[in-house]
DNA sequence: CTATCTAGTTGTATGGTCGAACCATGGCGG
DNA sequence: CCGCCATGGTTCGACCATACAACTAGATAG
């Protein structure tokens, strides 16, 4: 299919440039690793999650996401509580200490975010953003 | 600025979606070691490079480079040469074991593109396209 | 010729992911 | 009511990825 290669390019250096590959920092600077800004962004957005649904929802094993919350809860940013309902499971939740670390993240990122599309023409910013949608919602149907 | 937080998650998402968390795989699915990948496509489409040079088309620290280029080296799929030039440097290459590795890899990745680019609504291939693009510069920038 | 800069290597510390083995609880068919 | 299998989590081992600092060697400016 015509323009296969160019998506890979594309791809390649929009990974490259946003600094994903830096797993200590997130790609807008804050020294926090970036597997624990994902889930403190979950966390934050929709409070507690069973502990499955936080690993399906950052396509993580359970095995790391046991230990990604277990960070979380070292850093005393989440704790785990017993689920109401599955003696097997527990609830994750961010803490009132979490909920400012979240805070602050979602403020750097929204500063770093506001600088890029201020970068980008006025026009266009719409479609960048459609665009992320369709090519992501892509990527799940395959 | 209006569109931050849609953008922050549809990028969170896109990041996710890809895959691009595991780190011994490449996203389309091939057993090679993300970082190598990145560096094998360079070293493909240009032929050979200066290590400092891949290292900054990588944007990795020159130790991280020179670690990886080892690890090519390891597989058959790279060589060293010193720079003709410049004592101190040396100059990447891809052995033909190399070019082979690339080329399978170049073949699943447009098997996958092609794949996910099917699922985009043909009105709207050139428009990802752009933008991912538009947006990979605005990133550079700031 | 010396002081400094640049390219690369190696050591150390983090961070990240998976799959397998293992445990406990839940659900189900007999 | 009791085995049997599924499900949610934890721990362990193996691997991959990155940065920064210290060090070597060649290049370069004065």
């Amino acid at each position: 299919m015509a323009g296969d290669r160019e998506l890979q390019e594309a791809v390649a250096r929009f990974v490259r440039a946003f600094g994903l590959h830096q797993p200590d920092q997130t790609p807008c600077g804050q020294p926090v690793p970036v597997s624990e800004a994902h889930a403190l962004g979950e966390l934050a957005r929709d409070g507690a999650l069973r502990q499955s649904e936080l690993a399906h929802r950052l396509r993580l094993e359970k095995s790391t996401t046991s230990r990604l919350v277990t960070q979380l809860i070292n850093r005393g940013w989440a704790d785990r509580t017993p689920a109401p309902d599955d003696g097997r499971g527990v609830l994750v939740q961010l803490t009132p200490h979490g909920v400012q670390a979240a805070a602050r993240l979602a403020e750097a990122r929204a500063e770093r975010f506001s600088a890029v599309l201020d970068r980008v023409p006025e026009g266009e910013r719409a479609g960048v953003l459609r665009a992320l949608t369709i090519l992501t919602e892509a990527i799940d149907e395959t």
